[in-house]
Order: structure tokens, then C-alpha cells, then sequence
DNA sequence: GCAAGTTGCTTCGAATTCGAAGCATGTACG
DNA sequence: CGTACATGCTTCGAATTCGAAGCAACTTGC
């Protein structure tokens, strides 16, 4: 009945594989210069750029381990490291003391400085080299747009919801 | 001098990270959702989505393996594991004695009809659902425009070139 | 204040991942 | 044909990854 369910799906897949297979390929090359040039991981770096970014240069473990999609023991291996490294420090926060506070150090701040403009460079000759700055702008907006929608976005199988009700 | 090179260094960031972001959480939702309906990691899904539209349901490892954007070693112990739930099979090339042929069985064949719908259904909910028909069609043409650039590309340092001459 | 439930992080074990090394076959060129 | 190199895959060891379990600190409702 409805002509439209059915008939999308060629399309959309493609463009669902071009997206998942250009985050591989790209992740690939600015794994191997961050390793070359910095021996980072790309983890590592997401970690640390989020810290440059911050206002105070800290985050709490569960909000990295949030923002840049990984598992929360995963995020304690790698702070470890990077604490090991001297790139990053962990104290934890005097106002909940379940939580500990990731601040990036001097020597962190200094890798990241280090390393950017060669990442940028990679960055620019893979993925915006191909693309007028027209394409740039639509790409940057959508994709904005489909991160704040999958971040809103409950997942799926919700909180159990322990109703109060015996129902269940 | 040119307003051009530097300033644009912020947008295009945050194209770059929205890019990866959604990468990562589209691939993180729908691995859970082939581990519980399928039992399937996210690669796995990939071999056997490419094994479908493979003309004759075949391909050699090291073409998977590009394909998919993993190394050999790991591409290798990923056919063990599908070969051995009897999802594909793997023979040698008669036409390459070193090649080894994947081949995929009607049983993951059938898998992959069973995951299909619900797997198009996350990726729907997650990627399309926020977007217009319009913003589909450039996304598809500009990632695949940019996936075609990144596999053209040969990996920056490109083989030594073992020159005949002395110099280098 | 305290019992019950949440939340934040780490430890643990098992599975996966990768690059380097190993082996076998294929190819070029004399 | 035979040497030298290239290519395709697997094995190996070390590093990483994740979820489940554990522990400590908060919060709520009384």
C-alpha cells in the first residue's frame, strides 16, 4: 500500500556502509600518525582533546567514558596509562566522592599541541579535500543533527522501569 | 593574509568529530542489537552483508579484509569463528594455490535474512529518522565521494619504492 | 538516622585485536 | 630452470576490550 517502506532501503544502506566504512578508513590513518608521531592511541587523543577543550581542562570518568563512547573499565585502563604517561592527573572530586576528576597536565597539553596540526593535516587530505566547502557545511550540519538525535535517544530496551506496581 | 586556511580549521573539527562521534554510537547500537537477536559481532555482520552481494557469494580473505577495514591476523580468526557456526566455508583458490576462498552457506544466508530487517530498523530509528530525503541523497553522494578519495589514496607512506638506482 | 536502591569507579576473566614472524605459492627476469 | 622478490594466509605473543561482579559513597523516603 504505502509506496515508501519498502523502496528506500538500497539507498539508505548505501549511505549507512559509506558512513561506517568512511569512519573506519579515516579512523585507520590518524591512528597510524598518532602512533608515529605521538605513540597515542585514538582513544587516548579523544580523551585528551576533550580535556583541552574543557573550561578547567577536567572531566569526571563516566563523562569521558560517555563522550567518546567507550566502556567504562576500558576508560579506567586507558586513563591509567595516560596517567602513567604524565599526560593526565586523577584526584577524586571533594564534592561526590565516588567520582574521580581527569585533568589533562602541562606535558599533556604540550602532546596535543604537538600533534594537532598533523592530524589536521591527515584529516584535511582524506576527508575535506574531495568535498567543496558547500558539501562541508550540509555534512557538518546533518551530521550534527543525527549525533544530538542518537545521543537523546533512550536506548532501546529502556530502564526497566521498576514500577511500583506489582505488575510485572 | 588569506582569510581561508586558518579560520576554517574550527568547522572543519567539528565536522571531523561528528563524523567519528556518530561512527562510533550507530556502531555501538547496533552490535547490541546483532548480539542479542543474531548472536553476531558488527564485523561478522559486515563479512556476510558483503558475502550476500558478492555475485556468487564468495570472495578471498585479503579482499574481505580490505573490505571491511581489518587487519589479515584478525580477518583470519574471524572466518575461524564463522566457519565453525557453519555461517561460510573456506577453500584454496584452485586458480591461486596461496588464496583461500570464503564462501557463504545458506545458513548465513539465512542469518542474515533473519538480522536484516531489525538491523535496518536501528539504523533507520537512529541515522534516518532525523533526516530529510534531501540531506539523505547528499549524505550518501558526499560519503561516497569521500570513501572513494580515502581508498584511492595510497597510505601516505607509500611503499619505498625500492628504486633500481643507488640513491636511496 | 537508616534501609533500600542508585551511581561511579575499579578489578577480574575471557574474548578479541593487531603486527611481526613464518610458510607456501606465484611472478619476473636472466 | 633458478634466483630474488612479491603476495596470501596463518600462527604467535602482547596489548586491549568489554561485561559482570565488587565496593564505596550518595540519595530517598520514612
Amino acid at each position: 500500500m504505502t509506496p515508501d517502506p519498502a523502496p528506500l532501503d538500497a539507498d539508505q544502506l548505501n549511505a549507512y556502509f559509506a558512513l561506517m566504512e568512511v569512519g573506519s578508513l579515516l579512523q585507520h590513518a590518524v591512528e597510524q600518525q598518532l602512533r608515529t608521531e605521538g605513540d597515542l592511541s585514538w582513544v587516548q587523543f579523544q580523551v585528551l582533546a576533550r580535556l583541552t577543550d574543557a573550561p578547567d581542562g577536567r572531566h569526571r570518568m563516566t563523562d569521558l567514558a560517555d563522550g567518546v563512547v567507550y566502556s567504562r573499565s576500558g576508560l579506567t585502563y586507558q586513563a591509567g596509562l595516560l596517567e602513567k604517561n604524565g599526560l593526565v592527573t586523577r584526584e577524586s572530586d571533594p564534592d561526590d566522592e565516588r567520582a574521580v576528576v581527569v585533568a589533562i597536565t602541562d606535558a599533556g597539553r604540550a602532546l596535543i599541541a604537538r600533534l594537532l596540526p598533523g592530524h589536521v593535516d591527515v584529516v584535511r587530505r582524506l576527508l575535506f579535500q574531495p568535498l567543496r566547502h558547500r558539501d562541508l557545511d550540509t555534512l557538518s550540519q546533518v551530521l550534527g543533527r543525527v549525533r544530538d538525535h542518537i545521543r537523546a535517544t533512550p536506548p532501546r530496551s529502556a530502564k526497566p522501569r521498576r514500577s511500583r506496581g506489582p505488575a510485572t
